[in-house]
RNA sequence: GCGGAUGUGGCGUAAUUGGUAGCCGUGCCAGACUUAGGAUCUGGUGCCGAAAGGCGUGGGGGUUCGAGUCCCUUCAUCCGCACCA
């Protein structure tokens, strides 16, 4: 009785596993660590579909591999467990977030654990949980108490500030008081003074508000104007709210990618976010008003013909003047009050509005008029453009739009029909700055321009403060209360804030968060802050919790912190290009500021795995009729596709009608169908996988049919990690033949008996075995579990060819299998008479000698095309193997009598024969 | 519009990084075994051609003894950002 049996295998090995704490990782260890992390998951309710898996997959073999080789792993995993959806549920149906939550984790756990996962559950943990939120928040207080001193460039205690103020006062673009000022002001006026500089900071702004949610959102969670979960309309709406200051770390955040081996398009999402754009700062004037504009072209300044301004523009009333006023003040209203969407929607239709009012060009005091144009933007510069159509496109769709003046100042473009963008010219027109290249004409004008006052060089970047604060229920409570108005921070030793229990999770009556509702929500007497953190709160730092997850002294213990350092390798998906990967890299260097952890980028490398999707089956309903047709007869009529489920199909994409009515027996019971040959063939389409288009598939299915070993082999089979691919069976019947002929090996054929042998294997087996070695421990270095899938696919043909059933050839197979498909490698190597478990064992060592040639099957080429092959020895010389070339029969036929004008030998690859 | 990627048999993919294109797997064809089973095993399978041979890595051009790989150009698909001055 020895046939492959993976369920028992697989089921024992995973207990066997959990009883021995084989994958508990020591904090401290004089081995080297590796600390490899996935993402941690949402628990939603759906549980997890086979894409989930991939990257878990990838990096469990990397973490098997690193223990093979000696390293101390850290391989832990936990939730992401605070988050909308959960609270949505609780609205709906009243139970609270925390048993839902509690539910999900459970069914995660339970499918996670089938799949033989190497993760030291000793160390899981929660965001929801009081003893790790309890250091989110203090993570908060942290910020709340720092401030970012440009001088020193990094992030300091908000003392230090104060200190400054107490010696010196203050001399900004904004602020401006004496330190005499500075001790006579209110504690109300400092503390107001001091929250436009800590990080984390209270301020009256624009923010993304979804009615439908009853929330602010960050703008990484607003996609195409809509919220990134549930997809409902944003607004902009002007609230009082907690967010933090990351544009401080712009620049950090921005060269930090330099020095971390992320995918180039990560790297590119996250520079386009922060978005750095340098030039200059100037002012335009006129007799009552001045009009500050930043521009990266400070070299055009003589071809601006119209400054615009934007809609919202803090100046407007005042330059709506004359005859024009009502008109102006009408657009701006109209166009302020458009969504976001709206607003992106019409990108292409030019609005605008004249003001009436003029200031004076700075070097050649013409009048230039001041347009209001919603293609300026409020919120990013200082919300006014000079325009310089002839070398902007915006700027030459609005001035040919209505009708205002292009003044050509780059040489090389022609612009009757377009503008010319391009930094590529010299400058004309300008004075001063004739003749110039832009590159030169941008610096020479930066200079005038500060010679003269009217601006500074200056840098711009696009990343805004994060959004901190969320008017819902299930979040960690921001550890903040208000005495006489004034925001302090919670004392650390009062931490955590438990989040209250209420009545119902929605806004209060007269509409403040749900907190509002919680009984005696006072810190001293003093009322607390009613929001929450947003979801990304906990995800920002859950890496460092790892290392030391029931720390009571601090987020993890000192030498934990020194020992594990940062990951090694980060697995998870590109959607947190601009979200959490931002986020967690922020915190990261915050904490490193404030000297709590060694390094200040969290991860040296990051894959992203790419996502599985699902094919998703539709059949047609003709509009109007309960009647479906067969993807052939499709076009004959007007039809509305519907997904139905894919377990309703079969591989030839025939749909079972008895099961189709009994899926939905109200929509299909009494239909009319229009069939092909007798079948009803669903037409196919890949998408995400998810509930809404019935595609998922569920790794519980997959284990149960073909075994964890064949599903984490069969995902990385599909191909490379980081590339999308629809999840088809199709193959997967290949991997579980490869591991059964695998287990044959072991095997007496004829009586299915353990048999392996002792005898000394021969050259060609040992060569195998090396050439193997070699290959896989190479693509687990590069990622390429693909190839080792198809590398041990070869050396398990190869090997049975030769029969080769031998203990010195079998053994450190099993333990190169392991990582990859860990359950039949534990059996295998038990079998083997081992007593240990193979997880640790030592990975077997490439002897390159095994591999050494002596000759090589030459392909002989004539102007490139392969003829024939011919044998030498490697160690041949050229001239000897030139003239056994020449002097060979086929050559000469191939020759045709003609000399060759040279002969390129290339040891041990190929030859080739010039004619 | 800007940026990032990708394009190879019917399909998923591979190619020691400039050196025999198509490994491995699926699918398909043929065969063996079999109480004819969606099991297992063997052989074949890029395209055209009876064969010799020719043609083949999205298209066009180039560099090279030699290009899937390098350069130029063009097309297509996917992803991210987007009126960011």
């Amino acid at each position: 009785m020895a046939t492959y049996e993976f369920r028992r295998i697989e089921k024992e090995w995973q207990a066997y596993w959990a009883k021995h704490n084989t994958f508990k990782t020591e904090t401290i260890s004089v081995k080297e660590k590796f600390y490899v992390l996935d993402m941690f998951p949402y628990p939603s309710g759906a549980g997890l579909h086979v894409g989930h898996p991939l990257g878990y997959i990838a990096s469990d073999i990397v973490s098997r591999y690193k223990r093979h080789t000696g390293f101390n792993v850290l391989h832990p995993m936990g939730y992401d467990a605070f988050g909308l959806p959960a609270e949505q549920y609780a609205i709906q149906t009243g139970q609270h977030p925390a048993l839902t939550t509690d539910e999900n984790i459970k069914r995660y756990r339970e499918q996670l654990d089938r799949i033989g996962f190497s993760y030291d559950w000793s160390r899981e943990i929660k965001t929801c949980d009081p003893n790790y939120y309890k250091w989110t928040q203090w993570i908060f207080i942290q910020l709340f108490n720092s401030w970012y001193n440009p001088k020193t460039n990094k992030a300091e205690n908000i003392q230090t500030l104060v200190s400054i103020f107490e010696q010196s006062g203050c001399e900004t673009e904004d602020l401006s008081f004496t330190k005499e000022d500075w001790l006579g002001f209110s504690d109300k006026i400092k503390s107001d003074i001091l929250l436009k500089y800590r990080l984390a900071f209270l301020s009256e702004a624009m923010v993304n508000w979804c009615p439908e949610l009853g929330t602010v959102l960050a703008n990484d969670e607003v996609k195409d104007g809509l919220s990134e979960r549930g997809g409902f309309p944003v607004e902009r709406k002007l609230m009082t709210q907690w967010s933090l200051r990351i544009s401080a770390y712009a620049e950090r955040l921005l060269t930090g990618l330099d020095k971390i081996d992320w995918s180039e398009s990560l790297k590119e999402a996250q520079r386009n976010w922060i978005g750095k754009s340098e030039g200059c700062s100037l002012k335009f004037f006129s007799e009552n008003t001045e009009i500050e504009v930043f521009t990266t072209r400070p070299d055009t300044i003589f071809g601006v013909t119209y400054l615009a301004i934007a809609p919202e523009h803090p100046s407007l009333d005042l330059l709506c003047v004359n005859g024009y006023r009502e008109a102006a003040l009408d657009y701006a209203e109209k166009a302020k009050n458009r969504s976001e969407r709206e607003r992106q929607a019409e990108v292409k239709n030019i609005t605008g509005a004249f003001t009436g009012s003029f200031v004076k060009h700075p070097f050649t005091n013409e009048e230039i008029p001041i347009w209001i144009a919603d293609y300026v933007l409020g919120s990013y510069g200082t919300g006014a453009v000079m325009a310089v159509p002839a070398h902007d496109s915006r700027d030459y769709a609005f001035a040919k739009h209505f009708k205002l003046p292009i003044k050509e100042v780059v040489s090389g473009g022609d612009i009757s029909e377009s503008s010319y963008d391009a930094k590529i010219g010299d400058i004309i027109n300008s004075d001063f700055l004739n003749g110039l290249s832009v590159k030169d004409g941008i610096k020479r004008s930066i200079k005038e321009i500060e010679s003269l006052k009217l601006g500074f060089g200056k840098t711009n970047y696009r990343l805004r403060d994060a959004v901190f604060g969320r008017q819902r229920y299930w979040g960690e409570p921001i550890p903040v209360f208000y005495e006489d108005g004034i925001p302090k921070a919670f004392a650390e030793n009062d931490l955590p804030l438990i989040l209250p229990e209420i009545d119902k999770y929605l806004p209060t009556e007269s509409g403040e968060p749900p907190l509002a509702r919680a009984a005696n929500w006072t810190y001293k007497n003093h009322p607390i802050e009613t929001t929450t953190m947003p979801g990304w709160a906990g995800s920002s730092w859950y890496f460092l919790r790892y290392m030391d997850p029931s720390n009571k002294e601090g987020i993890a213990s000192k030498q934990a912190l020194e020992y594990w350092k940062d990951i090694d390798l980060y697995m998870g998906g590109s959607e947190h290009a601009t979200g959490h990967l931002l986020y967690f890299r922020f915190w990261t260097k915050f904490l490193y500021d404030l000297g709590i952890i060694p390094s200040d980028e969290p991860a040296k490398k990051l894959i992203n795995q790419g996502m599985i999707q699902g094919m998703s089956c539709l059949i047609y309903r003709v509009n109007q009729t309960s009647k479906f047709v067969s993807l052939a007869h499709k076009n004959k009529y007007e039809t509305t596709p519907i997904h139905i489920d894919i377990k309703l199909v079969n591989s030839s994409n025939e749909v079972d009608l008895d099961a189709l009515k009994a899926w939905r027996p109200s929509e299909f019971e009494n239909a009319e169908f229009e069939l092909e040959n007798g079948k009803l063939i669903c037409g196919t389409e890949v998408g995400k996988m998810s509930k809404r288009w019935h595609n998922v598939v569920n790794p519980d299915d997959v284990c149960n049919d073909y075994g964890a070993d064949t599903l984490r082999l069969y995902e990385m089979f599909l191909g490379p990690l980081q590339d999308a691919k629809p999840w088809s069976t199709q193959g997967i019947e290949g991997v579980l033949r490869f591991l059964r002929k695998f287990w044959r090996l072991f095997h007496n054929n004829a009586e299915e008996n353990f048999n392996i042998s002792l005898e000394t294997p021969t050259k060609a087996e040992f060569k195998i075995l090396h050439k193997t070695i070699k290959k896989i421990s190479e693509d687990i270095d590069n990622f390429s579990f693909n190839t080792s899938v198809s590398a041990f696919m070869v050396c398990v043909n190869e090997l049975q060819d030769l029969k080769c059933n031998k203990r010195e050839i079998l053994e450190p197979l099993v333990i190169l299998l392991s990582p990859f498909a860990p359950h039949i490698a534990e059996e295998l190597w038990l079998l083997c008479g081992n007593k240990e478990g193979v997880s640790y064992a030592n990975w077997p060592k490439f002897n390159p000698e095994f591999l050494v040639e002596n000759e090589f099957n030459y392909p002989i080429s004539f102007n490139g095309k392969v003829r024939f092959n011919l044998n030498f020895a490697l160690d041949i010389d050229n001239k000897e193997m030139e003239s056994s070339i020449l002097n060979n029969e086929q050559t000469k036929k191939y020759l045709e009598g003609k000399e060759p004008k040279k002969i390129i030998i290339v040891k041990g690859k190929i030859v080739n024969v010039v004619m």
